[in-house]
DNA sequence: AACTATTTATAAGA
DNA sequence: TTCTTATAAATAGTT
């Protein structure tokens, strides 16, 4: 649609080239939105110039619907995503490194009240980007807290066996003095205490 | 372009939405092709209808590609995302729940051979899923293992301070016996047992 | 699903 | 770049 028909090749002369991304590309973006409107439907269009530029245009529904779509479609494929990085798909405007009972409870909340309107994907982006955050730091202490534990339980471990080792010598030590001091531990005495020391 | 000018507003009849929103998208993604064809670069078009359904058009470079433009542009900007969940973003076509010995050397192998071709947006949306998988199922099991782990220690602790309250009871009931029965026991050795009742 | 009158997008030129 | 304009392409309403 110009002064002539042109072949759907790469262009070769660079400027040209140029010239004909920019008007293309507002016309997709153009085109996307008009469908999006028209259509009532989510469009999305990203686009990544050749110099690494990115363009992209989002129709912006609310989280709530977005995120109802989503699951709707994820629920209906047949694929090994179901059900998976649930938490990493929404959240909503909060600062960063929220407890995850805080965040389970904003996550209640958006899907009950549908009414958080005109959220772009950039909003959206951003959130997942600080959810990914506050992830990353609950995972994190997580494995941090069991390793300490791990580590505690060693430390109580080698210390009660050290104790017993100490009680049992004690033990030892004790029926061989009386062994070597005469006959004052009745028969019943030092059969209790040879069972002290078989046992463990 | 068509019998009369459209105002561009949702289309309150049903059918004939229907109708413009599947000549519309189609002349979308025809659109989207061209535009990758004629300027070489990457376009993506994703539309989901109002029923749920996925539309997608995915001009397909390299994965290497993706990959170095994904990741300048994600250098580029001052984001936080930068740097985070690295390794859901790439990995390539294998069967899903690798090793994470495996997975790491996958990635560092699509890094260093950025030879392979012909891989789609579609390809990669796959293969993040299995990635997922992968990593839901590796964190999984650590933490699986780190709770045996846990709960392991928890038991041998149990073990053994039942077995030091037993020696002590034992250690004790000597010492009175020996009380009761005279003085065989030195003021040394009963001054050794109450420093052992003490400790711990 | 085809048709076609029109509108819209855009290639080349200024 | 931006504007202009001839022309190709898309598509709204009709059949």
């Amino acid at each position: 649609m110009g002064r002539r028909k042109l072949e759907i090749k790469r262009i070769e002369n660079k400027s040209s080239r140029q010239v004909t991304f920019t008007k293309r590309r507002n016309g997709l973006i153009k085109k996307a939105k008009e469908l999006a409107v028209l259509c009532e439907v989510d469009v999305n269009v990203i686009i990544f110039s050749s110099r690494g530029k990115l363009y992209r245009f989002c129709s912006s529904n609310s989280l709530a619907e977005i995120l109802r779509r989503y699951h709707s479609h994820v629920e209906a494929e047949p694929s090994a995503s179901a059900g998976v990085c649930e938490t990493q798909e929404y959240t909503s405007n909060y600062a960063s490194f929220l407890s995850s009972e805080e965040l389970l409870q904003i996550v209640e909340r958006d899907l009950r009240e549908p009414y958080v309107d005109n959220i772009s994907i950039n909003d959206l982006v951003h959130l997942e980007e600080q959810l990914q955050a506050a992830l990353i730091t609950a995972r994190s202490t997580k494995t941090h807290l069991m390793l300490q534990s791990v580590t505690s339980l060693h430390e109580k471990e080698k210390k009660l066996t050290e104790d017993n080792r100490l009680l049992e010598e004690k033990i030892a030590g004790n029926r061989m003095d009386m062994g070597a001091s005469g006959q004052m531990v009745s028969g019943d005495k030092q059969h209790a205490l040879l069972d002290l020391l078989k046992s463990n």
